[in-house]
DNA sequence: GCCGTTATTGAGTAATCATTCAAGTATTTC
DNA sequence: GAAATACTTGAATGATTACTCAATAACGGC
């Protein structure tokens, strides 16, 4: 009935999820998008009608990918406790490299506008949630299998397996290398062992 | 010698630093910096070199304060566990008000531009360390006092419980209240119960 | 092959960005 | 009170910002 877009719109938002990652949601212009993209302005806009529509569509890209990558890591494990144990090894040690860099963008966006921008911050939380939900059915199924007491509460170890995830980001922001994140990770996790 | 400086430095920086707070780095103008601290481009430029030089200083006031806030805490504490305990408290429970809301300037720098600017990375983690070493020296005081097992390492023990704090500052900008928080809280200062 | 529809193009918008500087002003020293 | 010195002013700088739109191009349905 028209002209079809061009575009792959999974190639466009995959370089626009690394542009935003590289340096953020306010240090990336529209121009550095356009290059990154290999879209013209008119077509961006056309797509994904502004700036923060091309960012949201960013951040559920980058979502959906991780989600995908902690269910998987789960389910392969031979125990959700070891499950949990490898998903803050591979975090340490670096993992895909570019992660190791550039953080989470998830949590790169809570602090840098999530609390200037409501619509954002909502998107970000229901991601979040998301990978909340994972390491608590984990820990469910630990309890099921005894590998975790029945009087310890999964809703809460998830918060603060959650918490600590977030705290590492931050010391790998400060430049802290593999070992002292591990240092970190073994006090951390030293609380489902008991 | 000459014309004498007619502002006050410190309620200047005490200004530009709300400001840098509220809204991060990046997405402070320098128009909105003349309007807080009430100083033309020119006397501004003149005191502090740039924007970026402007906001090293106003990183150094606002450390300056918190750690004193947090030396006063320790030293007022019944003991030093009491003490850290009395830290998380006062920190999930909104403490300030302003502090709630915008989280801690130091973090959130860290994740908006430390990656990507060496200098200013180099000065907040200075700034952080400066906080980490009053945790390990609290700890210590704790080993001394048999509060805290003679096993345990206060230096790792300060880098977890730093992230447990970094980790506190996101769930914080993702809008969790003070009953979740305060979750996270209980279950990171399990491990010092140990 | 033509028409209706939609994608693409890229120059152009006004606004804002960080920064500068010459002119004017106030203060100290002698 | 004059000279020297340094702070203050604020308009102006060129660059960059997010975004728009009229013109052009390409496709599907008939």
């Amino acid at each position: 009935m028209a002209r079809p877009a061009s575009f792959d719109r999974e190639q466009v938002l995959e370089r626009a999820t690394a542009t935003f990652w590289e340096h953020g949601y306010c240090a990336t212009s529209v121009s550095q998008l356009v290059q990154a993209t290999h879209l013209q302005p008119g077509s961006l806009y056309a797509a994904f009608e502004s700036k923060e529509g091309l960012f949201l569509a960013a951040l559920d890209h980058y979502a959906r990918h991780s989600v995908e990558r902690l269910r998987d890591l789960l389910e392969d494990a031979p125990d959700p406790v070891q499950g949990i144990e490898t998903f803050f090894e591979v975090l340490v040690s670096g993992g895909t490299g570019d992660g190791q860099r550039r953080g989470c963008l998830l949590v790169n966006t809570v602090l840098e506008i999530g609390r200037h921008n409501p619509g954002i911050q909502a998107r970000v939380k229901s991601h979040l949630d998301e990978i909340e939900g994972l390491f608590v059915a984990a820990l469910e199924q630990a309890q099921a299998l005894g590998l975790l007491g029945a009087d310890r509460s999964p809703g809460s170890l998830a918060k603060f397996l959650m918490t600590t995830l977030w705290g590492l980001r931050v010391l790998g922001g400060t430049g802290a290398d593999a070992a002292d994140q591990r240092l970190v990770v073994r006090q951390a996790l030293s609380v489902l062992r008991t």
